[in-house]
DNA sequence: TCGACGTCGCATTAGT
DNA sequence: ACTAATGCGA
DNA sequence: GTCGA
């Protein structure tokens, strides 16, 4: 922003706080040029006709100043002898360009100063009485707290002290903060605590340009109000300076007053409020809570075991017929029985278990069903085994899957891969767990597994305790709300929480939206509309538009033009979070810059609304640089797929015709299409790599790498020593009368593979 | 006991 | 201005 | 957090 110096003519002082102007006039009583002179020196070192010096601990918000403008206040500030700090904590006033509540209580979030606010008006008594008796509700999400008149001479306490011995209600307070509408609350309970000596100033304005008259400060002779005064922490507008200087003369605060707030402790402690996850906000900015809410926690209608004994023994039955013999050819079986192999650590934990192991949920005085093979032979990858949707041990598997969402939004990637692997291998067994022991036989489950399986198994709602942090620790949920922003990783979640002290999409919005990426904008824009799951109906729907649309733009053969739908669709799921979809068609030249084309025809018909990302390393590479490709290792290479990541909207909608009159908006639901297109060659690599579960995906590479010494990713094979393409779908990929899904079954072929279908890659 | 744990291209930011 | 490193989604 | 060198 461009700094505009404001002279003021009527005074020889540069008020130089460049957005002088944007100074909210109904904030400042306008002040008409013609105020008095107050005539003095030219240079802001002079000391101007103020006298500050009897004002509490200053603090400039640098917030919208630039450097000098910020200059020019600390100097007007000094020259009238106030007490300017450059420390929040010891601030008890500050002046800035701030203009809201919530924007105040940001910048000092910012600073480490967490607040509260403290809403003094004139209320009547009854009011007053209201809300005493609703301030003793339960701790935990309280409005602003109102304080109770408190002998004055008692109340003397300072900030820190008196922040100290509230940090219990504090941390939820500053969720309602801006709402200071606390009128509506219904008195639960009353137990009325009294405050510790932050008296409500009854008549703080008053205290406050009493404060301001030149007597010094000395505490004996202060009325009470302006002792309660040092409580409270004040942010007020630069007008205030500004028309103090006009004037000539020390304005009273209470006009200029922006956020009165008294400080907290940083809520970041977990919270123990946990049955309760209570309140939806009032959406201002973004339509989005109810959505994002519904969205967040889908899982807490109750999910009921979803086997039947019978259907465990169908499978059990099934496994044992099928799996794994096939698998046997590919790891001649080991001579060790599981149960040896594990011995050691089967003891370990029993010993620390055999309390437990009485109760009836986990009595393992039974004999536990055969291992499938998998198991017995400790086969680790994802890829070599089924998983299907439906796991006996859905329930388990969710509290595992919340854990290991805690450990992505406290970005450990470690942690995350160690709890997919136990996911993906708990989602496999067939049988209903019954005994810690069994854990302990799966493949990346061990100890921890187990201790958490018995605590499952032995719990009255089938949860732990470490899974239902997602949802009770405030911090995060936090974080898992901008987590959920497209293009918003566990990184940024965490400095967009913790560093800058947003709180939800609103904050992201007002005072963060410069900052965020591109991507991130939509993100945050679609919020809502992402979080919607996709019906396999409309999944259809899109992928017929997109292949007219690729039929379109290849005019010299669009019937060659080959689709596969993958991701959870072809997983089986009824609904998807986006969509994939691959593109290809057998000849070389018609994949070639296919993808820059369909998106560009879609987006003419106005099915894309915006592209997030376009990869075009592969076909799109240009025709003059294809020869070169061949450069590395092995014949005509394309590397990698091209694909566009884009945003997808149905520009048609029943009411359209006469919407144009009304200027209706188009209803129709933003969804996120991916768009892969492959060239012929490696089409098979990439339906494998784009229609797993993330771990499968995952295992497929590890697989490749450790058996075959290749690696793998869905643009093709290369092997990792020479370099050189290994060509399991042929030179030219399938042949006549073969498809996609024969071009990957060769390639689960080639790797020594056994073909899973899509929905045995449910892998979590 | 200690290192590995999938891999890539794009976009953005940090560093020179 | 350039390259390197990081974050991100898949 | 688990596995394997």
């Amino acid at each position: 922003m461009a700094p505009r110096t404001l002279r003021d003519p009527s005074s020889s002082h540069t008020i130089g706080f460049s957005s002088s102007t944007l100074f909210d006039p109904t904030s400042s009583p306008q002040q008409p040029p013609s105020s008095p002179p107050a005539a003095t020196s030219t240079t802001s070192a002079t000391p101007n006709s103020l006298d500050l010096h009897c004002l509490p601990p200053i603090f400039v918000i640098p917030a919208h100043l630039d450097s000098d403008a910020q200059d020019e206040v600390e100097e007007e500030l000094a020259a009238s002898h106030a007490p300017l700090t450059y420390s929040v904590h010891e601030a008890r006033l500050f002046v800035g360009l701030v203009r809201s509540k919530k924007r105040a209580a940001l910048e000092l979030r910012t600073r480490g100063l967490w607040t509260e606010e403290v809403v003094r008006e004139d209320k009547s008594v009854q009011e007053e009485v209201k809300e005493k008796v609703s301030r003793g509700r339960e701790g935990g999400s309280e409005p602003p707290r109102k304080r109770v008149k408190v002998d004055g001479g008692v109340a003397k306490e300072d900030v820190e002290t008196a922040s100290e011995t509230e940090v219990e209600t504090a941390s939820e307070a500053s969720e309602t903060e801006s709402e200071s509408a606390p009128s509506d609350h219904v008195p639960a309970e009353s137990t009325i605590e009294p405050s510790k000596g932050n008296a409500e100033a009854q008549y703080a304005v008053d205290g406050s340009s009493v404060q301001l008259q030149p007597h010094p400060k000395s505490p004996a002779e202060d009325p009470p109000g302006a002792l309660q005064f040092q409580d409270h922490l004040r942010v007020i507008s630069l007008d205030w300076l500004r028309d103090s200087l006009k004037a000539g003369r020390v304005m009273s605060v209470g006009k200029y007053v922006v956020y009165e707030c008294r400080a907290i402790e940083k809520p970041t402690a977990p919270q123990r409020q946990q049955t309760l996850i209570p309140r939806q906000q009032i959406q201002k900015v973004i339509p989005a809570r109810k959505a994002q809410i519904a969205a967040q926690h889908p899982q807490s209608q109750r999910q009921q075991q979803p086997s039947s004994s019978q259907q465990i023994l169908d499978r059990a039955r099934a496994d044992a017929g099928e799996g794994p013999r096939v698998n046997q050819r590919y790891h001649p079986r080991r001579t060790g029985l599981a149960l040896d192999v594990k011995k050691p650590r089967s003891q370990l934990l029993q010993q620390t278990t055999t309390p437990e192991d009485a109760s009836p949920t986990n009595a393992d005085s039974g004999p536990l069903p055969p291992p499938p093979d998998w198991v017995a032979q400790h086969v680790k990858y994802a890829c070599e085994r089924s998983t299907p949707a439906d796991t006996p041990n859905a329930a388990f598997v969710e509290q595992l899957k919340r854990i290991r969402l805690a450990r992505e939004l406290r970005d450990d990637d470690i942690g995350v891969r160690a709890y997919s692997t136990s996911i993906a291998a708990v989602a496999a067994y067939p049988h209903e767990i019954r005994a810690a022991r069994e854990v302990l036989r799966l493949p990346g489950c061990s100890e921890k597994i187990a201790t958490l399986w018995r605590e499952f198994s032995g719990s009255e709602d089938g949860t732990v305790a470490e899974a239902r942090e997602v949802d009770d620790d405030e911090t995060l949920r936090t974080l898992r709300l901008f987590y959920n922003i497209w293009g918003v990783g566990a990184k940024a979640a965490r400095h967009f929480s913790l560093d800058k002290g947003w709180k939800d999409l609103d904050d992201a919005v007002e005072f963060g939206w410069g900052q965020l990426s591109r991507v991130q904008q939509i993100g945050v824009k679609f919020y809502d509309e992402f979080a919607e799951r996709i019906p396999r109906s409309e999944t259809e729907h899109i992928v017929q538009v997109v292949r007219e649309h690729a039929r379109r733009v290849c005019p010299v053969d669009p019937d060659g033009i080959e689709i596969l739908i993958v991701g959870g669709y072809r997983r089986g799921a009824e609904t998807s979070g986006d969509v994939d979809v691959i593109v290809s068609h057998r000849k070389l030249d018609a994949t070639m810059n296919l993808v820059e084309d369909i998106v560009a025809a879609l987006e003419q018909s106005g099915y894309i609304t915006h592209t997030l990302t376009l990869s075009l390393q592969g076909t799109s590479r240009g025709q003059a640089t294809l020869p070169f490709r061949s450069s590395n290792g092995a014949g005509l290479g394309f590397d990698t797929l091209d694909k566009a990541l884009v945003v997808w909207q149905d520009p048609e909608w029943p009411g359209k015709a006469s919407a144009a009159e009304t200027n209706a908006k188009n209803p129709n639901i933003h969804r996120r299409v991916d768009i892969i297109v492959s060239p012929w060659r490696t089409v098979g690599c990439a339906a494998l790599g784009w229609s797993g579960g993330t771990t499968f995906q995952r295992d497929v590479r590890r697989y490749a790498q450790a058996v075959k010494g290749w690696k793998f990713d869905s643009s093709g094979i290369r092997d990792r020593r020479t370099g050189k393409v290994v060509d399991l779908e042929g030179p030219d990929g399938v042949g006549r009368g073969e498809g996609i899904v024969d071009a990957e079954k060769k390639v689960f072929e080639g790797l020594g593979l056994v073909y899973r279908e899509p929905w045995e890659r449910c892998t979590g």
